[in-house]
DNA sequence: TGTACATCAGTGAACGCGCGTTCACTGATGTAC
DNA sequence: TGTACATCAGTGAACGCGCGTTCACTGATGTAC
């Protein structure tokens, strides 16, 4: 396409583009990171041109924001599943598991970006925590007594340090045993 | 001073320079992030200008990685001391601790830095792979049985994932309820 | 429904900035004899 | 121990690059009548 060419689009086009753009962020973020992600590289994984990145959204931190709650919206429905399937050892079992620890497009944005987020402005931090308040909600199912909830976020500390832990080993073995470990710890 | 002026200093406070850049390093990262960090920033905290840098270090990587060892020590040390004293219960209060979730320079590298970790290079990894392996000798001595190594493991993700979620939460509440979840958690 | 005009999605060039890194420079320090 | 020479710690300017962001441009789409 030459410049000057007419590309505008019908809302419902423009609407769809911007989703996609939300959707690769939301996958691009996850897996290289919050800093390391560019509006570029968004754009292009997008199959688009950068310029007209602004015509979406105010700035990077307006996509990032959107991003970590779209990504929110997948770990929280996987989850879900999850838990009614098999409860949270199924959970455990999944999140802790090799092919998640090694996956292309991780899914939890608090064991991908964890210690970014907490250096991230007021927006993201609150996105990241709506995200978080579902998560929990959705443990909170699987525990019992006085202080299921508490037991629920305990459980999710457990898992997000433990799959973090587990892809800064490099030795395998020691990695395995890390994610094994939780799995075992969680169990009980 | 001007350019020009000599300021070459004696190996041994050239020796003494590096270990102030390596230290000032092991701060910043922890308190900023791994990106969030530039050589700029070190050397300026340091009370040096950043041309000094490559007499010290080959690259940014060499220095961050020395860092994360430096700042493993101190935290090794830090849970050594405390677990002398009070236990693995000990460990948990302090490092779930709202003044250990605030702090200016934070004690642990792997709630500041884990999933920057997960993306770093090989070197980087190791050296951090190295500092967690002596934090879980640490730990497994507060453990007993047959799975202590795996429970102190499962111990320490457990307070490392609440610590950084306990950092993108801004809520004081909610925060504060998940340092607490962990600790309930761990007693048992 | 049709007409007339304003809007704007996406392009691609351009901007300023901060980054990691390199470099020439100097004389006190280190080294070899 | 003293002498002669090479080394190099630290400075500050400079480099190229990638980043986030802005901009002029265009005609299909949206809107008002």
């Amino acid at each position: 396409l030459e410049k000057g060419l007419c590309v505008r689009k019908s809302n419902k086009e423009a609407a769809l583009t911007r989703e996609a753009i939300v959707a690769t962020a939301a996958d691009y973020i996850r897996s290289a990171g919050l800093m390391e992600t560019s509006v570029v590289d968004v754009m292009t994984a997008a199959g688009l041109t950068h310029g007209g990145f602004y015509k979406h959204f105010r700035n990077k931190d307006h996509l990032v924001t959107e991003a970590i709650a779209t990504a929110g919206d997948k770990v929280v429905a996987a989850v879900g599943e999850i838990i009614a399937e098999g409860g949270l050892n199924a959970v455990a079992d999944t999140y802790l598991s090799t092919n998640h620890r090694d996956a292309a497009t991780p899914l939890c944005p608090f064991a991908s970006l964890g210690s970014e987020l907490g250096r991230s402005g007021e927006a993201t931090k609150s996105a990241a925590t709506a995200v978080l308040e579902r998560l929990v909600a959705e443990l909170t199912q699987t525990a019992r007594g006085a202080e299921a909830r508490g037991d629920a976020i305990a459980a999710l500390s457990t898992m997000v340090g433990a799959l973090t832990l587990s892809r800064i080993v490099s030795d395998p073995g020691f990695s395995a045993e890390i994610l094994d470990g939780a799995k075992r710890y969680l169990r009980r």
